[in-house]
DNA sequence: ATTGCTGAAAGG
């Protein structure tokens, strides 16, 4: 009894799917632990918490291997991670290796968001539940909800949680745009919605980091619109296996949005023809928008100047760590001020040796102040 | 195959 289960987010229009109940969907996120993430929780799951002992081999995946890639056994990244990774990389490692510690008053601020979040989505979509079991489900999901989502955004002008997933510096990179819509000049433009627990602006390393995740999302879906990201990418990344049977959930739902497909293989081969071929434009408008909880009140607008150069070499610094290329790091000292809100302060190795050693091993610095 | 598997983002 796998109670896996998916939510498609559906433009009712556009699929009739108008008439679901979405209280299971509500149900589905009320059970799921804020942590989830691609990657396995790392040496603590190789404890064996089931009967079977870890064996010589299991160990040597877990721990000798070499890159985080492989030892959290990731098959892809989610683009909030490298945002993350922004904001303190080595916060990021301890939240992958030591998941669902959130202080109770963090989580609570996370959850207003995802409501407000929600909220904002049923303006324009209906949810509906589809019980999935396999990884070839959840992806069909996935793909179902672009086919819905393409015309949508064509013919209404605007869509809300858009899938996206390209491969990034040699790394599969999944994520979900908030909002897309036409301007009334017809550029295309994405928004990323950021609700904030008081009424102040944003300090900029905040920013920075809300930067890079929209700057990301275009990057991706720029490469999706263009033809460059392929099913064999995805396929590859994934390990998807495009001629495995459909669940007959997903199979009956695919067939009352009036798409005739009988493998993943069919499904991702339309979506790829559907991305290229129905005139979507690049992403001409990164806009973040800082909304206060409490009323609601716009705090503060951010349009992001989109450099390609500098989005790419930010995930190329960011994705080594994940390839294994170089080490963890923790903050500079600087923004040493992040720590009062971090969990892992008190056991950070970084805040132990990295910047504390080397600011006071500063010589020239201290001597010329 | 003994060899599996993953809603993303939620805010600071």
């Amino acid at each position: 009894m796998a109670e896996t289960g998916a939510a498609e987010k559906g433009s009712a229009e556009a699929s009739g799917f108008s008439d679901m109940s979405d209280s299971e969907f509500l149900d589905l996120e009320d059970n799921q632990a804020p942590d989830a993430s691609p990657c396995k929780p790392g040496p603590s799951e190789l404890l064996g918490k089931d009967d079977k002992p870890v064996t010589l081999q299991t160990w040597k995946r877990g721990l000798a291997l070499s890159s985080p890639m492989e030892r959290f056994q990731c098959k892809y990244l989610y683009v909030t991670d490298l945002a993350t990774q922004n904001w303190c990389e080595q916060q990021m490692v301890y939240g992958k290796e030591l998941p669902g510690i959130l202080a109770p008053e963090q989580a609570a601020i996370l959850d207003t968001g995802a409501s407000i979040h929600l909220a904002k989505e049923l303006e324009v979509h209906d949810l509906v539940t589809v019980p999935v079991t396999t990884k070839e489900d959840a992806w069909a999901i996935k793909f179902l909800n672009i086919l819905s989502m393409i015309p949508s955004l064509q013919s209404e002008g605007r869509v809300r949680e858009f899938p996206v997933f390209g491969e990034v510096e040699g790394v599969l990179l999944v994520g979900v745009i908030d909002e897309l819509h036409y301007t009334a000049k017809g550029e295309l433009e994405l928004v990323e919605l950021k609700t904030r627990r008081r009424p102040l602006l944003p300090l900029e390393a905040q920013k920075r980091k809300d930067c890079f995740q929209a700057g990301l999302y275009k990057y991706i879906f720029d490469a999706m619109v263009q033809g460059k990201v392929t099913p064999a990418i995805v396929t590859h990344h994934t390990k998807l296996s495009p001629e495995k049977p459909l669940g007959p959930a997903v199979l009956r739902h695919a067939q009352q949005g009036g798409f005739s497909v009988k493998s993943l293989g069919d499904l991702m081969e339309l979506v790829f023809l559907s991305l290229t071929l129905s005139d979507l434009p690049v992403i001409d408008i990164l806009k973040i928008e800082y909304i206060y909880q409490e009323t609601a009140t716009v705090l503060g607008t951010e349009i992001v100047a989109f450099d390609e150069n500098e989005v790419r070499g930010q995930a190329q610094h960011y994705v080594a760590y994940w390839m294994g290329h170089r080490e963890p790091q923790g903050v500079d000292v600087e923004e040493a001020w992040k720590c009062r809100s971090c969990n892992y302060a008190d056991i950070c190795e970084w805040r132990k040796g990295g910047w504390m050693l080397s600011s006071t091993l500063e010589p020239h610095a201290k001597r010329n102040k």
